[in-house]
DNA sequence: ATCATATATGCATAATGATGCATATATTAT
DNA sequence: ATAATATATGCATCATTATGCATATATGAT
């Protein structure tokens, strides 16, 4: 379950997001712009994680925001040390536009729905 | 890639046998026997792990031995030892049979077929 | 109340991957 | 040479999974 999770190239993008940004976790649409993927689909991989185990979630109004586990058991700590090894060459896109995004926040918080208008509600 | 080849259920149950014996490897059949998987099945898996660098293949005769690679870069260095916190329950029937076809050994090597005679060419 | 919007979800489809079957290849034995 | 057999592979099919689209749900704003 926690290995397939990790198996697929998008749930690996994301899980990478979260362990550079613990602290307060990422909301969906940040997540979302900086894949530049679908919401609907973050949405699901975020469950996903969810469900194996790796990710948690915290909803405050309407944004849901996920992070990454605490007090992992030593099987998924142990994959997830691995995972940081990995060469950040192929996440530095995915880096660079939730900087941006997260620099868009106040007080912390996101305030901000995602970029791309037509994955929401609004056109 | 990697993560891939891990996320697989039979593929993990042959990993955690090679990670058992690592010494000279195991041949197909006697993975086949293991398991209780098809010939043709096992061999596909085992060539999945060796394009992901997890394992190495080493023909000698008929026989084709497959066992872990060894001098592993830290990222699958890594995933390995975590693969090895997970507990053994699962594959505590794989490893049973394993170490009955081992003790058919004669001088260390295989000299039997798998023992599911429909998956080789025989009836 | 209505509207706006962030997220989740039901369902159909597309893409990926595992399996089954037959057979090819390679090596040994006779 | 032929036969036997351990392994690999081409191809079809089935199973799983990700995706796309529409829409539902939930929350905040007015």
């Amino acid at each position: 379950m926690v290995l397939k999770a990790l198996g697929e190239p998008t749930r690996l993008r994301i899980l990478k997001l979260l362990m550079k940004e613990v602290d307060a976790g990422l909301c969906v649409c940040e997540v979302v712009d900086a894949l530049q993927e679908n919401q609907y689909n973050i949405s699901r991989h975020l469950q996903f994680l969810a469900k194996a185990g790796l990710v948690v979630a915290n909803k405050r109004g309407r944004w849901n925001y996920y992070r990454l586990k605490e007090n992992f058991d030593p099987y998924r700590s142990g994959l997830l040390q691995s995972i940081g090894s990995i060469p950040p060459e192929v996440f530095n896109g995915d880096l660079k536009r939730l900087r941006q995004r997260i620099a868009q926040r106040v007080d912390g918080e996101c305030v901000v729905g995602c970029g791309n208008k037509q994955c929401c509600t609004g056109k």
